[in-house]
DNA sequence: GTAATTATGTACCGATAGGTATAGATTGTC
DNA sequence: GACAATCTATACCTATCGGTACATAATTAC
C-alpha cells in the first residue's frame, strides 16, 4: 500500500466520464473544462492521476477498447454456426453497440479516424488509432486465413481485401449509427453486405 | 456595381482555401487564425466578406459540395453500362476523390457527420450536414427506384435499404481513405461490396 | 471635387484554452 | 507524534479563442 492521501474518487470510472466526453466530442471538441465537469474532479486531480488531455485521452482510447471493442470478436469463434453467419453476428454486434441507447452513437475510434490526418490530434494519438485500426485488420486477416484454410472461404479469394471490406464497413456503419440511423436500418445494411459472400463462402 | 473600395481578393479562392483547412482538421479542429493565414486575408475581411467561423463553414459545404460532391452521379445515368457497371463506376469516383493527391483525404461531409451529436458543431451547421445526407439518400432512392421500374433490378428488393447500404459504404470509403487507404484497396473493397448486387440485378 | 460607400489594417475585447504553483488536507510509516 | 508521501483546492499563468471598434484606404455616384 502506498503512503499518502488516498484518491477521493474512482479512476475506472473517471476514466469512463472522460470517454463519453471525448467520444461525443472528439478531442479537438473537447476541452479541460468538459471533461473536470462530466469526471467530478478538479484540475489538479486530473493532472495527478491522468497526465495531461492528450494522456488522458490515449488512456480513454484503450479503455474504450478493453470496454466496448473487444467482446464483438468472440462471434466469429462460435462455431455452431456457418462463417456467413459468425460474420453477420460479429457485424450485429457492433452496430448494436454502435447503437446503444445508453451510450454516445457511433465509436471512438472511427471519430478518432476522422480526426487523423489534420493537425488536431497530438502526434502520440494520431499513431495509437493507426495502430488499432491496422491491428483490427491484421486480425480479421489472420481470422479469414484460418478460415480459408478450414476450407470455410474458396481457395482464391483475397484474404486481405476482405479484411479491408470488413473494417471499411465498420466505418460506414459507425458513421451512419452518427448520422442517426437506428439499429434496425444497420442491421439491413448488414444483410446486404454480407450477401456479397454467397460465392466466396464454401460452408 | 456596388460602390465602395473593391475587394482585393477572389472570394471563390478564398472559399476554396477555406475549405481545405476545414476538410483537414474539421470544424472545432479549426482557428480563425488557421483560415485567415490559409485565406491570406485578414480577420476584418474576412468577417466583412463570410460573416462568421460558423458562416463561412456553411458556405465552404456548400462549395464543397458542387466542387466535390455532385459529378459523381453522371456515371449512374451512362445507360450503356449495366447497373452494376454504373455503380461501381459511381463509387469508384467518389474513390478517387477520397484518395486525390492534390486534396485532403477523405470526405468533408463524412468527417463532419462524425462531429455530429455532440456539442462542437453550430445548430445550423448540423443541420446542414444532416441535411445534406438526407438528401444523398433520397437521391439514391429515386434513382434506384427508377432503376426498378426499368427492370434493371428485381421487383422485390427493398430500394431504401440499398440506398442505405450505399450511403454507409461512401462513409466507409471515406474513414478508410482517412485513415490512409490507397485508391487500390479502395477500388478492392468497392469491388467485393458490388458484388452483392449479382442476384438482385437483372440488367 | 465631394460625399457616400465599401474594404482593409491595427488594436483591442472578454472568455476560454491547456497547464502550473502553491498551500492545505489526508494518509501510511516509523 | 513526527515525517514523508500523496491528493486536492484555489489561484494564477501565458496563449489563443472568436469577435469587434475604429481609423484609414480606395472606389463609385453625383
Amino acid at each position: 500500500m502506498s503512503s499518502g492521501r488516498q484518491r477521493s474518487f474512482c479512476k475506472k470510472a473517471a476514466l469512463e466520464k472522460a470517454m463519453i466526453v471525448f467520444w461525443c466530442n472528439g478531442y479537438s471538441g473537447t476541452s479541460l473544462a468538459d471533461l473536470t465537469e462530466a469526471m467530478g474532479i478538479n484540475k489538479s486531480s486530473l493532472y495527478a492521476a491522468f497526465g495531461n488531455k492528450e494522456a488522458l485521452f490515449n488512456q480513454v482510447l484503450d479503455f474504450y477498447l478493453e470496454l466496448h471493442g473487444s467482446s464483438h470478436s468472440r462471434h466469429l469463434f462460435e462455431q455452431q454456426h456457418t462463417l456467413q453467419e459468425r460474420l453477420k453476428n460479429y457485424l450485429s454486434s457492433i452496430a448494436r453497440m454502435l447503437t446503444d441507447a445508453n451510450l454516445p452513437k457511433g465509436c471512438l475510434i472511427c471519430s478518432s479516424t476522422s480526426e487523423l490526418a489534420g493537425s488536431c490530434l497530438p502526434e502520440k494519438s494520431s499513431q495509437i488509432i493507426a495502430m488499432i485500426n491496422r491491428k483490427t485488420v491484421d486480425f480479421l486477416t489472420e481470422f479469414l486465413k484460418n478460415e480459408q484454410k478450414e476450407q470455410h472461404l474458396t481457395a482464391d479469394c483475397d484474404i486481405n481485401k476482405i479484411a479491408n471490406y470488413l473494417l471499411t464497413l465498420q466505418f460506414g456503419l459507425a458513421v451512419s449509427a452518427r448520422n442517426g440511423s437506428e439499429l434496425a436500418e444497420l442491421l439491413a445494411v448488414i444483410d446486404r453486405a454480407i450477401e456479397c459472400f454467397n460465392n466466396t463462402v464454401s460452408l
